[in-house]
Parts: C-alpha cells; sequence; structure tokens
DNA sequence: CGGTATCCACAGCGATACTG
DNA sequence: CAGTATCGCTGTGGATACCG
C-alpha cells in the first residue's frame, strides 16, 4: 500500500483516531465489549462510566451506533429501557483498543518520569 | 486489576488516548518509527506529513520529545539542522499504533458503510 | 532552517433545564 | 428513563508574521 492513501486527508487510521480519541468513545467500547454478549442499560452504561455526563454519553453512544459499532434496542415499556451491546465490528474493535489499553498501562509510567525530569 | 483504575481521571489509556489521539502525533510516530533507525530532519518530517503546519510540526515534535517517546539533535551550524528519532520506549507505541492502523484499514469501510446507510 | 509569538475560528465538552 | 435543547467555556489547531 502507498504512503498516499494513509496519509491523506481521508486516512482511515486519523478517522479512526478522531473517533477513538474523543473522551468517553473508548471506555464505552471498552464497557460493553466486557459485558458481551449482555446487554447493558444506559444507566447501567452512566454508572460504570464514572464522570460522563447523560449528554455526553447519549452523544457517545450515538456515534457508535451511527458507525455499526453498537446496538440499540428499546423497550417499549413506560418509562421506556434501552438497552446497547457491541456489533460483532464494534467488538472487533476493542482489540486494537485492548492493545493500546495494554501499552498505557506498561509504560505511561515512563512517560510520566520523563515530563517530570523535563523542564517545565 | 480494578477498572476504578482505569476508569479513574488519572487513567492511563484515557491519557495515552488524548495524546495520540491529537491530530499529528500518530503520524509523526509512524513517519519515525517507518525511518528507524535513521534519523529524520524536521523539513523532511513536514515533507513526509502532508497538511501539517510548521507550528503543529513543532508543538507535536515537542510533546514527544517532553514525553520520552522521541529525541531531538542540533547539528551547530547556520542555519541549523535538527533531526529526530523515536527512542526505544516511542518504537515500543508504534506496535498498538499499528494495530490500530490495521484495523482502520480493514474496516472503516464497514463505518463508512453503516454511516452512509443512516439517516443524517 | 527551524522554530516562536500572536491571533482567531471552531469543535468538544460540561452544566443545566426541559420532554415523551 | 433516556434522551434533547441551550448555553458558554476551553483547548486544539490553522494562518500569519517575525527571530536566531
Amino acid at each position: 500500500m502507498t504512503r498516499g492513501d494513509l496519509f491523506s486527508p481521508e486516512c482511515p487510521t486519523r478517522r479512526l483516531l478522531d473517533r477513538i480519541g474523543s473522551k468517553w468513545t473508548s471506555m464505552a467500547v471498552k464497557v460493553l465489549a466486557e459485558a458481551d454478549p449482555e446487554e447493558v442499560r444506559f444507566a447501567e452504561l452512566r454508572r460504570r462510566m464514572p464522570g460522563v455526563s447523560q449528554k455526553m454519553l447519549s452523544v457517545t453512544l450515538q456515534n457508535l451506533v451511527h458507525d455499526g459499532l453498537a446496538e440499540r434496542r428499546v423497550e417499549p415499556t413506560v418509562p421506556v429501557r434501552v438497552h446497547y451491546r457491541l456489533t460483532p465490528l464494534g467488538l472487533s474493535l476493542d482489540g486494537p483498543l485492548a492493545a493500546v489499553r495494554t501499552w498505557a498501562e506498561e509504560h505511561m509510567a515512563e512517560i510520566d518520569l520523563a515530563r517530570a525530569s523535563a523542564k517545565r
């Protein structure tokens, strides 16, 4: 493959990083992947993602659904109950994300060390 | 490990994603990793990263150096020549990034398909 | 050549309040 | 319960100009 493809404005890696770099996306994917194959309700997701606002969780999940990474199922009760789970595509994304998480856990301390020893 | 660790405000994964999610970081790491063990000059990096501004390349490289992911070497000529290369730590980060790149290349088309078939 | 300084536009995100 | 609407702050990043 050519380098031009990867670095063009439509570079798939860049676009993917825009997604998973958004504040809550990777956390949502991880929570949903851990629950898989069980569904997770909106309120339960919120509980498992400390600090997320209702709005941002809503936006994050909409993005995942819109990208085909997650599915949304509404129970037509009153009040409604909404369940989410990853699609196979979304589940497959957890692999690369896990690699990033593992690296972070193993090496972020070294980065912190480098930062601390640098002039601020 | 506990989930609390990963999802705390200082979650290492979150902080790493903040870095590699920034617009030019992952591209710079890739270019430097491809050149490794050769050094790459500032102007050459700029050429290999289409669209990057001088300022953002400078900021990106400073961040990498500050985090101990890259090294900077200045040739004290006039005008100066500045060379960059990854540290072993930075090189090790290319592994997880490569996993993300591979996933992106294999699956972004599916995401585009999902987006296209969704109501806009 | 390789920065640094300044200015600015815009998108991400949080807080809050309201709705079906 | 699970959103949507509105508002405003903040940080990222682009354009431009200048410096050692």
